[in-house]
DNA sequence: GAGGTTGTTTAGAA
DNA sequence: CTTCTAAACAACCT
């Protein structure tokens, strides 16, 4: 699920559910989502909070309120999402909380990550760490001056919240694939007009996935064939790739990616 | 049982 | 110093 057009779905939903709803009552269902703090703490701190608008830095999701602020990141599964009426329980349900009008919920199969509470400013940095520029909405100075000293491989520079905040495994592949760039090339190396079509690669592709509140699966992206058995290149339909970067699996077209 | 997975952090090697 | 690798976290799937 998450990557940055999936938490940048998430928060835009939210933002029309959210802001103005007070935290009633909490219902923590497994208590190994909470990162920082006991269900005790967690329960005491958040009942009567109000929340405002939430917001989103890399694949971090804020949701203040007008006390502490609630930081969650989905790891590989998680999601947050509001309901009018509670659904149909089940197993990956990890953090009810009750509204005075509906719910925002908690769920996450593998519970990689999960929630932290910061009760201001300076902690929600502490927690969320060094982040590089938004990936929506990065310049080409930004991207050069990550970029033109850097020895590193292509795929693992994208992929360093870092340096650059919000790109994943899977957007990664997609953009590398559209702007037709090895994953394994230095960074260092890229020309000037291939930086260029890697930055307007990377904005037009986000911007696709975010106005779709997720990653596309279309069948003219990789991302729509490559968790096929024998995927083709889409556009040129030579055998792809299947290599590992940084200990992730990585994909692409040694035709169109040389 | 083995091996794989949309993320991040750590230890240790090169 | 930088970069890379493997493993760990956890839970499910094939």
């Amino acid at each position: 699920m998450p990557e940055l057009a999936d938490i940048e779905g998430m928060r835009r939903t939210l933002s029309t559910q959210l802001p103005g709803r007070l935290i009633t009552e909490i219902e923590v269902l497994d208590a190994a989502i909470l990162r920082n703090c006991d269900s005790v703490h967690f329960v005491r701190a958040t009942i009567g909070l109000r929340f405002s608008e939430p917001a989103r830095r890399g694949k971090w999701l804020l949701l203040p309120t007008d006390g502490p602020s609630l930081l969650v990141h989905c790891g590989m599964t998680g999601r947050a999402y509001a309901v009018d009426t509670p659904p149909v329980a089940r197993p990956d349900d990890r953090l009810v909380i009750q509204l005075d009008k509906g719910q925002l919920r908690y769920a996450d199969r593998r519970k990689l990550r999960g929630i932290w509470l910061a009760t201001d400013a300076d902690a929600v940095d502490d927690i969320i760490g060094p982040l590089g520029p938004d990936a929506l909405g990065m310049t080409y100075r930004e991207l050069t001056n990550v970029m033109q000293y850097s020895s590193r491989r292509l795929k693992v520079l994208l992929m360093d919240q870092r340096v650059i905040a919000g790109l994943g495994n899977t957007m990664t592949d997609e953009i590398l694939w559209q702007a037709r760039l090895n994953p394994e090339r230095q960074a260092s190396s890229l020309t000037v007009a291939e930086r260029r079509r890697l930055l307007q690669t990377m904005q037009r592709s986000l911007r696709t996935a975010v106005q779709q509140g997720h990653i596309p699966r279309a069948s003219d992206w990789l991302t729509g064939v490559r968790d096929e058995p024998d995927p083709g290149c889409p556009r040129c339909t030579t055998p792809l790739i299947h290599g590992r970067s940084h200990g992730r699996r990585t994909i692409w077209c040694p035709h169109c990616q040389g």
